[in-house]
DNA sequence: TAGCGTTATGAATACGTATTCAACAATCAA
DNA sequence: TTGATTGTTGAATACGTATTCATAACGCTA
């Protein structure tokens, strides 16, 4: 180990080069010597959701302390992050974090072929080399499921982000499961693909028909406010009178007064902290396989879903 | 220019490089070689703030079509960026955009040193080689007071960004100037710097104090939607009847009739593709000193503020 | 003075790309 | 056939860094 030497001279040189030349070692030749960038490529969709935004500041900040910076690409939704990904290799990044979308398989293989590491928050995956962090999806479905009959409703709706994204699966999953152990079978599906409008659409479209819901639980906080804004504006709804409405996330939004909306926590920022643990223990070799975490929630109570009489 | 060449060889290649021997081009290596990285770094803060987070969206979409990429830096607030960006000129960016922060003066220097340009969203800047993309924050500031002003109104107060932020102090000499020139010269203004928290608590003091203003102007939508919440929560006000809140840049939530904030807009989509322009025009040299820009934006009139009576 | 271990210093190499230059083959005109 | 022109190819170089290897300096002992 030929680097505890002198002190005196380095001191010297590394003031006069530092200081007085100005010099400002170049990274990118650092990074193609060393075969390492301490660059991390962030995949993200949905940024409009502050949930997301949250997962962006989170992993910046909290890269930080180890001097690594993300390099950011949006992707349109769950299902097309490949496109923008396409050249994500070639920039020789350490690793990938993606959140709202994910990775095809081909890619997964290509990342995994070449030892960069993928981890997906709040996306599931079996492809070989994607780890992923996640929240309690199908227990919390169960949780809400279980609220909202204790709250006495009849009718239930759910709106889904992308059909096929495994989070609005599996939250659907638990919702339908706990409501058909108790004799519930109809679960009235319509799908918000976690946009604004498509979420508000879905909306009309559960209360338009002829049996309307009483309850919905909405996939996000962030289309729950779509839901939230039409059933009141749209249909003169009282809330949770007429209609109990029920988020996912716990967004900083959700406890504001103008929306007091019920829904089940996932802390963004322990995801991001669970994600990087993940990301320095794949690329140390520390672990090998892909890793899969769960992130525990609690359902927060609010004045948007009718509460249980007792 | 010999790159018109043969056709069938140079497919061949082609083919048997890029496919069946997996060839990925070493982007790093390409931007040691040619001094230009395509990559921007992006500083930005507040990115809880939907305004921002719309920033990084645009900017990330915009910058695709050029095949650019983000290297995100994500600052405490306006003025912590430099400690953050004490490493961007050692990622030989190509150009350096911040939103909601700053360049110190000597950072500039070193930017524009090297050759750097550095385009700002949405604050001012007279620095060498500094650029900046910004709203009608004066204009904004007198058309909100006249129309504060006309809806009978008697005591206006302002809740602030953080002090020194150029935004805000345009906004409010604005503001202060038209009430001014019709006979109003207090004008009671707290910092709510950019946060929930410290805006809801700039809002408590205003409120709390002996005589309350009936009019606020917030000099962002995410601030005002705290002073929505404090205002009817907390002080139990009838918005518009007892207190007329006023936002700005028209963030989308601003419109929700949860929210139904009268805002000045500020289109972030549009100043992003400004700066884009000014990024390609600095770098490609076709522009050589820093230029000043101005995007137009309109009051949207909703419930939160009281009409004027004719 | 030669020999030894420790430590500092200098030169060389490689990372993967783009550019430059020289060499060479092929085509065509004289 | 020769010369000129054009196109094609290969080798060399440089970007800025980290590593490696060899050399040189130093203090000490035999």
């Amino acid at each position: 180990m030929p680097d505890t030497n002198i002190a005196e001279k380095t001191r010297e040189k590394v003031l006069k080069a530092a200081k007085q030349l100005g010099y400002r070692p170049n990274l990118l030749a650092r990074s193609l010597r060393m075969n390492k960038s301490n660059i991390i490529a962030l995949a993200i969709s949905y940024l409009e959701n502050p949930f997301y935004a949250q997962v962006v500041k989170e992993l910046s900040e909290q890269l930080r302390a180890t001097d690594r910076h993300i390099l950011l690409f949006t992707a349109p939704d769950d299902n097309q992050a490949d496109p923008a990904l396409a050249k994500v290799l070639n920039y020789q990044v350490d690793a990938l974090v993606m959140s709202g979308t994910k990775a095809s398989r081909e890619l997964a293989i290509s990342f995994k072929k070449l030892g960069v590491p993928i981890v997906q928050i709040n996306r599931d995956s079996n492809y070989p080399g994607v780890s992923t962090v996640q929240g309690e999806d199908r227990d919390a479905g169960r949780i809400i499921g279980r609220h909202l009959l204790a709250g006495g409703h009849k009718r239930f709706g759910f709106v889904s982000g992308i059909a096929d994204s495994s989070t609005s699966l599996f939250r659907l999953e638990g919702y339908r499961e706990y409501l058909q152990s108790h004799g519930i079978d109809d679960v009235q599906i319509a799908y918000g693909n976690n946009t604004f409008e498509a979420a508000a659409n879905a909306v009309r479209q559960l209360l338009g028909s002829k049996t309307p819901p009483d309850a919905i639980f909405c996939a996000s906080d962030y289309m729950a406010f779509a839901a939230l804004e039409v059933a009141k504006k749209e249909f003169g709804l009282k809330v949770p009178d007429d209609l109990s409405v029920v988020g996912f996330n716990d967004v900083p939004a959700a406890s504001l007064s103008a929306h007091d909306l019920t829904t089940f926590s996932q802390p963004a920022a322990t995801m991001v902290e669970k994600a990087i643990v993940l990301v320095d223990q794949l690329i140390s070799g520390q672990k090998s396989r892909a890793q899969h975490l769960i992130v525990k929630g609690e359902l927060i109570v609010r004045g948007s879903s009718r509460q249980a009489v007792s």
